[in-house]
Formats: structure tokens, C-alpha cells, sequence
RNA sequence: GCGCCCGUAGCUCAGUCUGGACAGAGCAUCGGACUACGAAUCCGUGUGUCGGGGGUUCAAAUCCCUCCGGGCGCGCCA
């Protein structure tokens, strides 16, 4: 039903019309809006084709508005009326009938309703949380992941093939750094007065991780650990800990369709390859006995090294055959999400995807960290300092779905404010219960009907001229509008647009609810309100799946 | 110092990309509504130098310039 082009594509044939009867003036016919209004007093949509033609057409723009209003053929029952308005738009009044009839399309796609065919054949994968497995998930980590999985939702929605993805970083330092932190705590529990290191991982879970390694029956390496030990360790570790990232992942409800260890990489010689792409162009070049890329070429600020003088790749190194790998595999766009505060790697990244040429296939989206307080207080939030609230005690805390909602209610990139004692405090009226409510209403509605003996009959368009009330409108308005916001959403990958757009209906319906009975004595119009009300909890079912949060039948 | 993000109602935030007609919502405040399909609800109530200043435009919260606040980043770390 996309309103917006039907119109959209009668004002043009109505200003073509207008030029071939000679009443207007003009080459072509520049870009111009069709939007929705934002007072009823304007109508539904409006135009502003006038007021951008007027200059070339050297008449005033009401009176271009003129012209084009009555060259203008709308299909029979679609207009109730047309106005010229303020400056020179024009506004349409969609017919009532017009607007019930988006009941009988959701009856027909059902759970489908919302779904688009807008990204048919692209194929995408979203990359999201890949966490560095050196510590249980934080709360900034539940906010990526919660946005991840609602993206990747959203494209699927519109029509995308979407693959999830975790890359698991665990070549390096860091395993190193994770396995003398557990040693120095398997130290400790031997009785030792070891000193910790500074730069160990200060979590309270390497504790724990020591105390089960040993309850495992096995053995703490001696006063002079080899870095092979070390290295076990920290493989050890590392694998715990992922185990438990993907289990905090699991009850967080969102589902990775591919774990990507960053050893795979080197297992499959892709550095080599990329930088052999690299060097054919003459991309890269070595200087101070390092291997340089040109990253300035694509704009980035300065060159950057993928293979430090001592031979060691860096960590831009794998994520360039990363990428590679990325598009190898098919993706027409890849989209990865990153905390913010890496918000100065995306140029070079953005410059080795250009230089690999897959110039504007790449989408780096960038989540602000979760500045997280506890009655009001500012609680610090580093890995190695130990000190943070982790994704499962919010879980726990706040509940899954609440927790999601709220990361959800943000745009990435504004700075999220998240006091745990006020999300608790305000789990009654949190806006996520709202919106559930106004689904388990509707669902209860249909238990009671059932209780009453009253049935759902066949759908039958005659009776929706019986929808007359301003709710029952405003709630049809809404329903007729989904498609296009839930493409509107994916287009700009912004979910948090459907977490508003839900918030809203849900508004509509408990208001409607509130002042009129849906179930009465009037047969017809208890049929045609049933069906109104079942499109509403179908289109809320469907956005609350994009957001991962659940559509309950009872609270 | 340079770069990126943010600055909208008492608070938390939509709206900015694709400029439009008097700038929105939730919370908080205050006052109402359950013998009726679920009161986790509804109805009413006040709220603004859209950070400041310039510019472009018929039209600017939205685009451009500049300044001021806040956050983050500027390694042959990851």
C-alpha cells in the first residue's frame, strides 16, 4: 500500500499533464516531498512539489498548487479531498474506507505483515559484541549485542539474507596477559604472597576461574612457569570465559551463526593474501624495518603499520584479512558494530576495504559505551580494573527484555544513561511492559470472547465501514504506515525507530481500549473491532520479534 | 593541538541523514477514573533562548561557518 509513491506518482502525472494542456511552465520536474503531516488540520500527506516549482514554472507556488490539483486523477475512493495550504502545499485527505482496508491485508500476510521485499538478493552479515574472551560481558557489550541482534532482525525483515557474526580475538598479547593472571591467582591459592601484576586482568572471575581449575584436579605450574605454561593457561581461560560469553549471549537471546576465531585467519594464510593484494597495487611499502599500508591514500590520517619490525602482524593486520575473508564469502554489505570508544579505527578500515575494492560495502556503526550508575553514582567500568556490572547481573537484575527495550530506546550513537537502581525501581512502569501489556490485553480480550462463546467469523470487508471513531482511524493510520517505517529502519539501520513506533501504538490501542467496549451486543461491530484490534496485536508481535523482546500472551 | 560523537521541557530522550506549516514522548509534579473485555491502564495539567553567534533558503532543531560546554580517540597496543 505505499501511499507516499501512489501520490507521489499522480502529482507527476498531473504536472505532466498540466504542461501538455500548457497551463504550466517547466523543464523537468524537480525532486519534491510527499510526507506525513504533522497536524490533523493538514490532512494525511502532503506535497511540496509547488512550492519547489514555482520558480521555474514564474508563477506563484499557490497557484501552481492549482494547476496541479486539477489535473490531478486519483483512483475512485482513494481522496476524500485535496487543500492548498500555508505556502503552497497540498494536502489529501485519504478516504476512510481507503485506510480500513489495511485490516484485510494483514489478515492475508498474517505474521508476515511488515516483511519487504526491499533487500531481495543482497546478502549481509552483521558483525556485533566479539568481546575479547579476557572477561565476562559488561553491560556496554549487552547494549551492542542488543543492537546487533534487533539490526540483523530488521534487515531480515526487509528482505535481506543476514548472517550473524562474533570474531573471537584471541591471538596476541592478551592471551599471554590472561594466563599469567591466572597463574599469579593459582599462586595465591597455593598460599603464596605473590604481587599481582599491574597489567593482569583484576576481575574477581580470574579467582573463580583459579579456584575451578584446581577443583578440576589440576596442577598449578611451579615458581618458574615456562611461557608455554602461561600460554596453556591462557588458552584455558580463554575458552572458559567464551564459554561463558556465549552462554550470557544464549539467555540474552541473541543466536550467532558463526564464530570467527581470529587463528582461523592465519590457519588459512589470509594476511599473506591480503597483503599480497596490497603490495600488487602498491599499497604497501616498508619503512624503519616495519611494513606500512597506505591508509592516507583513502583518507585516513596516517599510514599504519600491519607488520611491526620485529615480525609481528598487528591487530589491523587481521582485521584487513578479515575483512577480505568477509567479502570472499559472498557479502554484497558488511556491517560491523563497535564500541565507540574504537571510533578512530573505522577510517583505517574504511581505507583497506577501498583498497581490497569493496568500496561502499562496508558500514561501521558505532555504539556509544553505557555510562553506568548505581543510585546516581558513576560506577567505573574496565576489564582489568575489575570493577564492572556485567551483562548477566542486569539480566538478572532488570530482566532480559527490559534490558533490551531500553538499549533499544537510544540511537547508537547518543550516550546512553543506565542507573540500575532506577531500571529496578522502575520495572513496573518500564516502557517495555507497556507495550507487552497492550499485546497479553489484546491476547486476553480473545480469551474472554472465547470464555463469552463468542466466535471470530470469517473476515468480512463489509463490515469495517463500522470502524467510524477517531481511535479506530488513528490506529488504522498506524497499521497502513508499518511497512514503510519497518523500511524506513532498515535503509538507515536504526531500530530504536521501531521501539518508538511501538511505544506509540501501544499508546492508541490502551487509550481506544479504555473508552470503548470491544465486545458488545452488536455482532457486526464486535467482529469488525476484533479484526482491528487482531491486526493491532499481530503488527505489535512482529516489532517486538525485530527488538528480541517478547510478545506475551499473559503477564 | 588534531579528529569523531553529543548538547532539544526539571530529568531521560525522539525528531537532524532525505530542510517545510504553531518543536514531540516518557518520567517527575498536581488533580481525576475500577459493580464494565486485565488499573502493568486511562483522562486532564504546566513545561522550551532546540548550547551561543553568523550565513544559505520562500522556509533551518535539521544544511554551512565559528565559538562554548561534555564524552571518546589520536602506539610498530589490542
Amino acid at each position: 500500500m505505499h501511499l507516499k509513491k501512489t501520490i507521489h506518482d499522480l502529482i507527476t502525472a498531473s504536472a505532466n499533464r498540466s504542461k501538455e494542456a500548457g497551463e504550466l511552465t517547466f523543464e523537468t520536474i524537480p525532486a519534491f516531498e510527499v510526507e506525513a503531516t504533522k497536524h490533523p488540520e493538514h490532512g494525511d500527506l502532503a506535497a511540496n512539489l509547488a512550492l519547489v516549482l514555482a520558480k521555474q514554472a514564474k508563477m506563484p507556488p499557490r497557484k501552481v498548487a492549482e494547476v496541479i490539483i486539477n489535473h490531478l486523477a486519483a483512483p475512485e475512493g482513494m481522496l476524500l479531498k485535496m487543500e492548498i495550504a500555508g505556502p503552497g502545499f497540498i494536502n489529501f485527505f485519504i478516504a476512510d474506507s481507503y485506510w480500513r482496508r489495511v485490516i484485510s491485508e494483514i489478515h492475508r500476510l498474517g505474521p508476515a505483515y511488515g516483511n519487504s521485499e526491499m533487500g531481495a538478493g543482497v546478502k549481509v552479515q552483521v558483525e556485533f559484541v566479539s568481546a575479547n574472551p579476557t572477561g565476562p560481558l559488561h553491560i556496554g557489550h549487552g547494549r551492542g549485542a542488543a543492537l546487533g541482534d534487533a539490526l540483523a532482525n530488521l534487515l531480515a525483515a526487509a528482505g535481506h539474507t543476514v548472517e550473524r557474526e562474533y570474531y573471537i580475538n584471541d591471538v596476541g598479547n592478551q592471551i599471554l596477559t590472561l594466563g599469567k593472571s591466572l597463574y599469579f591467582r593459582l599462586r595465591e591459592l597455593s598460599g603464596e604472597a605473590v604481587e599481582f601484576p599491574a597489567d593482569g586482568y583484576q576481575g574477581g572471575y580470574m579467582k573463580d576461574l583459579a579456584r575451578d581449575y584446581l577443583a578440576q584436579g589440576q596442577a598449578a605450574p611451579g615458581p618458574e612457569p615456562h611461557a608455554d605454561d602461561l600460554l596453556r593457561l591462557g588458552r584455558y581461560a580463554g575458552d572458559v570465559i567464551l564459554d561463558e560469553i556465549k552462554q550470557d549471549l544464549n539467555d540474552f537471546g541473541v543466536r550467532f551463526d558463526h564464530w570467527f576465531s581470529e587463528t582461523e585467519l592465519y590457519r588459512q594464510h589470509l594476511v599473506d593474501q591480503s597483503f599480497t593484494l596490497l603490495q600488487e597495487q602498491g599499497y604497501l611499502y616498508e619503512q624503519d624495518g616495519a611494513l606500512w599500508f597506505r591508509a592516507t591514500e583513502f583518507g585516513d590520517e596516517k599510514d599504519r603499520v600491519v607488520r611491526r619490525s620485529n615480525g609481528a602482524f598487528t591487530y589491523f593486520a587481521s582485521d584487513v584479512a578479515y575483512h577480505l575473508h568477509k567479502f570472499r564469502r559472498g557479502f554484497d554489505r558488511v556491517v560491523d558494530i563497535w564500541g565507540a570508544d574504537h571510533h578512530g579505527y573505522a577510517p583505517r578500515l574504511q581505507a583497506a576495504a577501498q583498497a581490497l575494492g569493496f568500496t561502499g560495502r562496508l558500514q561501521v556503526i558505532l555504539v556509544q559505551l553505557v555510562s553506568l550508575l548505581r543510585q546516581g553514582e558513576p560506577v567505573a567500568m574496565t576489564t582489568r580494573g575489575g570493577t564492572f556490572v556485567t551483562l548477566r547481573e542486569v539480566m538478572d537484575e532488570v530482566g532480559k527484555d527490559a534490558a533490551r527495550f531500553i538499549f533499544l530506546t537510544r540511537r547508537p550513537d547518543a550516550q546512553l544513561e543506565f542507573d540500575l537502581e532506577v531500571a529496578k525501581q522502575q520495572s513496573s512502569d518500564n516502557p517495555v511492559y507497556y507495550v507487552q501489556y497492550a499485546h497479553a490485553r489484546l491476547a486476553s480480550v480473545f480469551r474472554q470472547a472465547a470464555a463469552q462463546g463468542i466466535e471470530i467469523e470469517e473476515l468480512d470487508p463489509a463490515r469495517f465501514s463500522r470502524l467510524i471513531l477517531p481511535e479506530e482511524l488513528a490506529i488504522l493510520k498506524m497499521l497502513a504506515n508499518y511497512p514503510e517505517l519497518v523500511e524506513g529502519a532498515a535503509r538507515n539501520r536504526e531500530p530504536h525507530r521501531i521501539t518508538y513506533f511501538l511505544t506509540e501504538l501501544a499508546a492508541q490501542l490502551h487509550s481506544y481500549y479504555y473508552k470503548h467496549r470491544f465486545i458488545s451486543d452488536d455482532v457486526e461491530l464486535t467482529q469488525a473491532r476484533f479484526w482491528l484490534v487482531s491486526s493491532v496485536k499481530t503488527v505489535l508481535a512482529h516489532g517486538l520479534a525485530i527488538l528480541g523482546v517478547e510478545a506475551p500472551e499473559t503477564m
